[in-house]
DNA sequence: ATAATAAGTTAGATTAATCTAACAAATATA
DNA sequence: TATATTTGTTAGATTAATCTAACTTATTAT
């Protein structure tokens, strides 16, 4: 059983490798907001434990077992997101912080009745693919809103990056998950999307903002 | 803020000086199953953090802050025991291990949100008093079902102890809170009580059990 | 290719929470 | 009351997670 500490180096080493990339103690350091040293320290005792592979000077990558137990971490917390989003009605923006904490807590009997009573969502309010028990993940094949061209009619499904300014800023514009967007315009000079909503109101998305938007076409 | 170490330590205090009694150094390291060293630095360090009184040799004692910090973990464990058994739908046997571990979440909007959708209870899934949001807690005034004379009808309000075993007995007899019970008659020889169900059954409960039920009269 | 910069490592210290061994104080008992 | 027992304390060590300072290895850029 890792400790909560090390749960949270596997979860962010489990991000930035992010489909078999490697990781270095540097990239881990930031992540983590710890020295290099403690980055350090830390992957040469997950390495005892059997969760990840360390030499000196190189990257250090997941073991399956690691991998597993990664995995495993984020199905708690997206589990938790949908839990506190569909059965206690928080927004978006608000189950981050607490998933946080309580993708930590040490019961499959919590997990298990949360995921019973969502009817065992695949998906968390962000539209982010929650692990199954094995640690298994869907693939979703989303596009990028950013590479989408004029005139196309395109349903927003998930998020690249899920920080609580780029959620309260759809709240405001009224944009959710499931929202239809028709692209009208790219604006040449700084690739801003002249977009349309489903409310017949038209609004401009900058580029960054495009950029957080994945979508499927219609 | 209390490490989690810390809150453990508060809530044990919190229990064994129930309404004012100190708190020798041995109960605490027993209660909490550290040595005695391990509870007298403890003692020590929550001294610092004003959180109790503490002098050589002496009995600790909470203070108002600590005895305030206390009742707060004690409210958040109590609706989270409410929310598991009645959200969840968990019996009442298994809902302490996981509050144990919730308890300690920091989050106001989560216990609070727990708290409204629970419509504010006062009394958790084995009729403890939650504490409210400022430590105050609900004086109840039940009777000890081993103090209750032959012949007199009773409800189950409470539980002098919710140890499991306790807990899966009465499923077992299909005693519940709020469940009605006439004493037909007390065996002279092993103080066991006669008990005339709602159902009509008669059960045998040994006076070890009627010390843990309390109960008000009818 | 060498110097400058970045990345990674070692060494040594710190804090929180724990332990055991040894000793001191308080309490109980004969 | 004197002694035995229990209770509490000190001292010193350990483990996990962190730090800074100093150093080494790798990478990048001129």
């Amino acid at each position: 059983m890792p400790t909560q500490t090390k749960e949270n180096y596997l979860k962010a080493i489990y991000f930035l490798s992010q489909e078999n990339i490697d990781v270095s103690i540097t990239e881990l350091s930031k992540k983590m907001n710890v020295s290099k040293p403690t980055a350090n320290n830390m992957a040469k005792k997950m390495q005892e434990n059997g969760w990840l592979f360390y030499e000196k000077y190189k990257p250090v990558k997941l073991t399956i077992k690691g991998k597993r137990l990664g995995a495993l971490i984020v199905r708690k917390h997206r589990l938790t997101e949908m839990f506190l989003s569909q059965v206690m009605s928080f927004g978006w923006e608000e189950v981050h912080d607490i998933a946080e904490e309580i993708e930590h807590i040490n019961s499959n009997l919590f997990f298990d009745r949360m995921d019973e009573i969502l009817g065992f969502p695949t998906l968390d309010p962000h539209g982010s693919p929650i692990p199954d028990k094995n640690g298994k993940v869907l693939k979703v094949n989303y596009l990028n809103l950013s590479t989408i061209k004029p005139g196309q009619k395109v349903r927003l499904c998930g998020l690249e990056n899920s920080s609580k300014d780029l959620l309260l800023f759809l709240n405001k514009k009224k944009i959710k998950l499931g929202s239809v967007l028709s692209i009208l315009h790219i604006e040449k000079f700084d690739n801003s999307f002249e977009i349309l909503l489903e409310n017949n109101s038209t609004i401009l998305l900058t580029f960054d903002v495009c950029l957080s938007l994945l979508v499927e076409e219609l």
